[in-house]
DNA sequence: AACCAGGACACAA
DNA sequence: TTGTGTCATGGT
């Protein structure tokens, strides 16, 4: 099939491109030459940041609303020292920033948001990405490509995996998962659950919605509600960012969940998000440090 | 080669 | 409420 490679140049300042590609938010961008490849709203698209900006290239979609899909993906168009200027003045998140100049929340797919999470409980970033890869490749469907480049396929929809059984599941290597995951397509399939309605309710509410889920805790919710849906209050905790908190904030006891909560959703403010990904970041780059 | 990974859950005390 | 075992897989 033939097909038209569109460019564009978004004029963005202080977007750290490959920070926010490689911060552990999304997991289908591979590094190709200088750049990204990767998978948006069911679309190809490279991605390469220079002084002017990121470069970007993609499919002709027949030119509905232009690039907005990508500017809106990318959360382009925030202007980041707005948020950083709502942080607490510390240093260990003032050393973060610096280390992590120009990192940014993409505001993705809630499905694949989600999906993509249920799949991460006890496992590294690396292992995540084989999973989602696999998942795509078996599942998903072939998507037009430039030529002579590998396929890349969509990110497979609910309907798709509440069709699939728990051992299909189990091929993409997603192990005790893949029940959880089956489940959470189902209830959306069926209606159960509309990610759409989420966007429109109180953080807390759609959190308590997200975590009926089976497989899905506070700590993934926080990931959906951060990482798709945009509330920059919500402040996943994992294993890094435990870590991170304990040495820093709380270094005489460890605190109780309820402590670290308020601790969290006061202390660092209204993007609080933000914050941690900042702070996740760091400790996973330059681990030598904190 | 052990140890651990962007956890959640059932169950014990 | 807080602690422990279990789940599956493979990177480092």
């Amino acid at each position: 099939m033939t097909e038209r490679v569109e460019r564009i140049l978004l004029p963005v300042r202080d977007y750290g491109l490959d920070a926010t590609l490689t911060s552990g938010q999304a997991f289908r961008w591979r590094q190709r030459g200088a750049g990204w490849e990767g998978v948006v709203g069911g679309r190809w698209v490279y991605l390469e940041s220079s002084a002017a900006g990121i470069h970007a290239a993609a499919n002709a979609t027949g030119g509905d609303h232009g690039w907005d899909w990508l500017v809106h993906y990318l959360q382009a168009n925030v202007i980041l020292d707005d948020i950083l200027h709502t942080f607490p003045d510390d240093r260990p998140l003032g050393e973060s920033v610096a280390a992590c100049r120009g990192l940014r929340l993409l505001r993705q797919d809630p499905w694949e948001c989600l999906a993509s999470f249920i799949c991460s409980s006890t496992k590294q970033i690396v292992q995540i990405q084989q999973i989602i890869e696999l998942l795509c490749q078996r599942y998903g469907q072939p998507l037009v490509t430039p030529t002579a480049r590998s396929p890349e396929f969509s990110f497979p929809s609910p309907a798709r995996i509440a069709s699939l059984s728990e051992a299909d599941l189990r091929l993409c290597k997603m192990g005790f998962r893949a029940p959880y995951l089956r489940e959470a397509a189902q209830a959306i399939d069926t209606g159960r659950l509309d990610l759409e309605h989420l966007r429109t309710l109180p953080c807390p509410v759609a959190r308590a919605a997200l975590m009926e889920l089976p497989g899905v805790g506070e700590k993934i919710a926080n990931c959906v509600l951060l990482f798709a849906y945009g509330f920059p209050e919500a402040f996943p905790v994992d294993v890094w960012i435990m870590r991170a908190l304990r040495k820093l904030y709380f270094p005489k006891r460890k605190p109780t969940p309820n402590r670290l909560r308020r601790f969290v959703e006061t202390y660092f403010g209204p993007n609080a998000g933000y914050a941690q990904q900042y702070l996740f970041h760091f400790m996973r780059t330059r681990r030598d440090v904190i």
